[in-house]
DNA sequence: ATGTATTGTTTGTAATATAAACTAGTCTAT
DNA sequence: ATAGACTAGTTTATATTACAAACAATACAT
């Protein structure tokens, strides 16, 4: 292989969408995520499930003025993960 | 959204490393894109028929040393969704 | 108490990815 | 000439994935 895998969880456009949120703020919740990436509540409800799983993000909930509130935020092996990703993709880009 | 939708077509692995190939080359034939993309021939098969049928690679099927060959060829229009998907993703890249 | 809004989760369907199995033909050695 | 191995792909079957619609649980408003 001229190219190096792909991270099959960073590469889906939400999960890289929010990925590349967190790695700029280092926390956001549901709705700042929801409303940047423009993504359904559902779909971006099952994308953080995965990044949480892949332990790529960590996903704290609470109430924030009496409503739920999830926080997330990147895991230091989801900013690794990313770094590489960019890495690896870079190389696919470079025609 | 914050971030510029990614071209389906083009957001798989094996699809966008024939379109890299491509750019690069102009010109390659079957066993050029097996050997530098390390993929299997069927998955390869697929992912060539998908790129022609979105008209973003021209297929040529001929006949070298009694064999048969298949030509891949960068379009117009190949070479543009490509680019245009590179300055897309770049958008989820810098972090 | 009824309706509407908020914040998510679960589920169902359709699309996708991929390797294994298959097709069609060619070369080699006997 | 034919059996066996090889070349160059294609088709298929299965498993995974993506995503939106439907659902749930609570909160607020009238």
């Amino acid at each position: 292989m001229s190219f190096a895998p792909l991270d099959p969880v960073l590469h889906n456009q939400l999960r890289l969408a929010v990925m590349s949120l967190l790695v700029a703020v280092e926390e956001g919740d549901f709705n700042f995520l929801l409303e940047k990436t423009g993504a359904t509540r559902g779909n971006l409800s099952v994308q953080i499930t995965k990044l949480k799983e892949a332990d790529y993000i960590t996903v704290k909930k609470s109430f924030k003025d009496n409503y739920p509130n999830t926080l997330c935020a990147i895991s230091p092996k989801g900013l690794k993960a990313f770094e590489q990703y960019v890495t690896a993709i870079k190389e696919y880009l470079k025609s």
